[in-house]
Formats: C-alpha cells, sequence, structure tokens
DNA sequence: AGCGGCCTGCGACACTTTGTCACATTCTCA
DNA sequence: TGAGAATGTGACAAAGTGTCGCAGGCCGCT
C-alpha cells in the first residue's frame, strides 16, 4: 500500500483534458499525487498500478459511464474514496452514484476546495469538518452562463434556449461585468 | 415480526392528509398494509408498534425533516427499505438521504408503482441514463442553494450569509418548488 | 424564572431585474 | 442571393430582491 508514502495519492478521470491539466494542477498544489486518465479503461489501469486513496470522475466520460468506472474502482478497492464530478447532474445518476459507493456527487463548477471536502467527509459522518468558501450564487450563474454559452459556440440564442433563459435577460447578463466573488 | 403475514407492511409519512388517504388507497389496492402518520414522532411510534418492511417518507413534513425520520427509522431497522418523495427535490438532498439509508429518492408526482418498483431495486445500477443537457439556471441556483443549506445544517440565516444573500431572499426562494428541468 | 442572543416566518414597500413584444440590422450558407 | 437565424435595443408590465420591523421559539447562562 502507498497511504504510508508522503504524499496522499488521487485518481483523476475526466474526459476534458484540460479540465484535467487544470485541476490536477490546483490538487498538486494542495500536497496531492494525481494521476489522471481520460477513459475509463485509462482509470482503471492507473488504478491498478497505483492503488490511489482518492478518486474524482466525471459522470460524462466520451461516451461512457462514469458510473461504471466508480462500480468497477470500488470493486478493485472499497476504501477508496471517489465524488463524481459533473456538469450534466442529474438526481437518478446522483442516487445510483452514492449507490455504487462514491462519498459524494458534486455539480460543475466546484472549487479544489470543494472538492477536497467533499472527500474528506465521511459516510454520514455527523461532525463535518468545517464548510469554506460557498461560491456566491452570482458567481456560479457567471460560470455556468460562460460555460454554455461555449459550448454553444458563442451562440446567444441557442445558449439562452439551452439554458431555459429568455434571451433578452442572457444578453444583459453577459453585458454586465465578470463579478468578482 | 409480522413480515410472514399475509400482507407487506408500510409506513406512510407525509404532512399533507390528503396525499396520504389517496397514496394509501392505492397501495391497499395493491396489497399492501398501510400505515400512516403526518409528522415526525407519529411516524417512529408506528414504526416502533408495527416494524414494517417498507417505508415512504416525505423530505418535508412540516417544519421538519424526513432526513431526520430515516436515520432514526434505520436506526430501528436496518433491514427497512425505504424511499423518499418528494416535491421539493435536490440533488443535496437526495444524497444524504441514499447515505443515510433510504433505497431510493423520487420527485413527486410519482405513480404508485413507480414507488413500489423503486422500494424493490436496491443495488446500484451503473447503466442508468446519463444526462443529456445542462441545468438550466433556475435549477442550478436551487442546487447550489440545497448544498450550501446542506453545509450549513439547514440553517437559514447561515447559509444566506455563506451565500452573500439576504435572509429574506433566501426564504423566498427555498420555499418555491425547484423547476422540473 | 428572567435575560440576551440567534433563528425563523412573514408582512410591507421601494427598487431592480426579468419576461415579452417589437423592429431594424447583420450574419450565414445552401 | 435570399430565407431563416442571430443580434442589439427600446419599452413596459410582472416578478424578484433588499430592507425593516415584529413576534414567537429555542437555548444557555446567572
Amino acid at each position: 500500500m502507498n497511504s504510508t508514502h508522503d504524499k496522499p495519492t488521487l485518481l483523476l478521470v475526466d474526459d476534458d483534458p484540460t479540465f484535467c491539466r487544470v485541476l490536477a494542477q490546483a490538487l498538486e498544489k494542495r500536497d496531492f499525487e494525481v494521476y489522471t486518465a481520460t477513459d475509463l479503461a485509462g482509470g482503471l489501469e492507473l488504478a491498478g498500478d497505483h492503488n490511489p486513496e482518492y478518486a474524482i470522475i466525471d459522470l460524462r466520460i466520451g461516451h461512457e459511464s462514469g458510473l461504471e468506472l466508480v462500480k468497477g474502482l470500488k470493486a478493485m478497492n472499497t476504501d477508496l474514496r471517489m465524488v463524481m464530478l459533473t456538469g450534466y447532474a442529474s438526481i437518478a445518476t446522483a442516487v445510483e452514484a452514492i449507490k455504487l459507493g462514491a462519498t459524494h456527487y458534486l455539480t460543475k463548477p466546484a472549487s479544489a476546495d470543494e472538492i477536497i471536502h467533499a472527500l474528506a467527509r465521511h459516510t454520514g459522518d455527523p461532525a463535518v469538518p468545517v464548510a469554506e468558501n460557498p461560491l456566491s450564487v452570482k458567481r456560479l450563474e457567471w460560470e455556468h452562463l460562460q460555460k454554455v454559452l461555449m459550448e454553444n459556440n458563442g451562440n446567444i440564442s441557442a445558449a439562452a434556449r439551452a439554458l431555459g433563459m429568455h434571451r433578452r435577460t442572457l444578453q444583459r447578463k453577459l453585458q454586465k461585468r465578470p463579478t468578482r466573488t
């Protein structure tokens, strides 16, 4: 077991290379040894090689389901702490993720600190360490808007439809400054 | 144990008497012996008296939390199959419910058949359909609110402070039902 | 019991943000 | 090049938000 080593090991699986790189960096800065993969096979292999203590798994990995990976990893190591992290959250998948052994389920965007906090929470732990930096609603909204806008190649009308928001409103929100906090 | 009796026993707890009556009737028609309560104390008492095999619990029972009941009932009988049923569904509460031992989490409206089906399923299923579109802004906000509220153990004032939002506003938002999508 | 502190639900009201409709411009690409 | 989609804005009603205030409830302290 490498849990006796200096740094805690963590497996990160997300099909977006950029997201992986950024988050991995943030986690390394917080003293984790991070291994990243962008598909199920890669994730399983890394898990076999390094037997990590923690894992962060995207729900949607290409055309594969992160739930499969949760199941597979749990079968390999029942002590593994996993959190699902996704931009396509749903109650149904959240329920299954927890049933399959994930310790938590978060929606993007989430800060590295939030993720670590989620990993730390034990199952049914009554004494939660402490809360941390709670993203303000405005900020969260801004991030989401930008992400969806990006996914729609900057098409405001399409983004507004996807967001279930009136185009006029989206335009107005976008015109405002990038909120700080 | 009365599990050897003819009909399977079920505890139904919801603060809406009408809803209780209607659902109880539907369940009885499907051959369940149903006991109903409209608050936590009543639910615990009935559970103690009849030691039911199944339970259907609302998330919001008056000013009380159905999660408390889930916790209490699980402590009384670890074999009890419980489903949460709520019109104020959120990922945060769903995760919590499953961790506390609920077998499933459904959103109102749900048919009697759906509920029974949920009670029957207890293992995680990685084949669950993965999400389609990103969440709407409204939905994202609702989820975020619920998450922060949960992190603050249901303390509305603390959550409002953490969110940088006025308490009055948070109260108003929480009273509304989450939007579908 | 009495007190202070903190939380909660809710009414009221001025102020802001959205939802909509409308219309005159660009794009976009078959 | 032309139809369909996208965009930037103005205007106005509807809905949401920031604030204050107040009464009641729930501790913990003295």
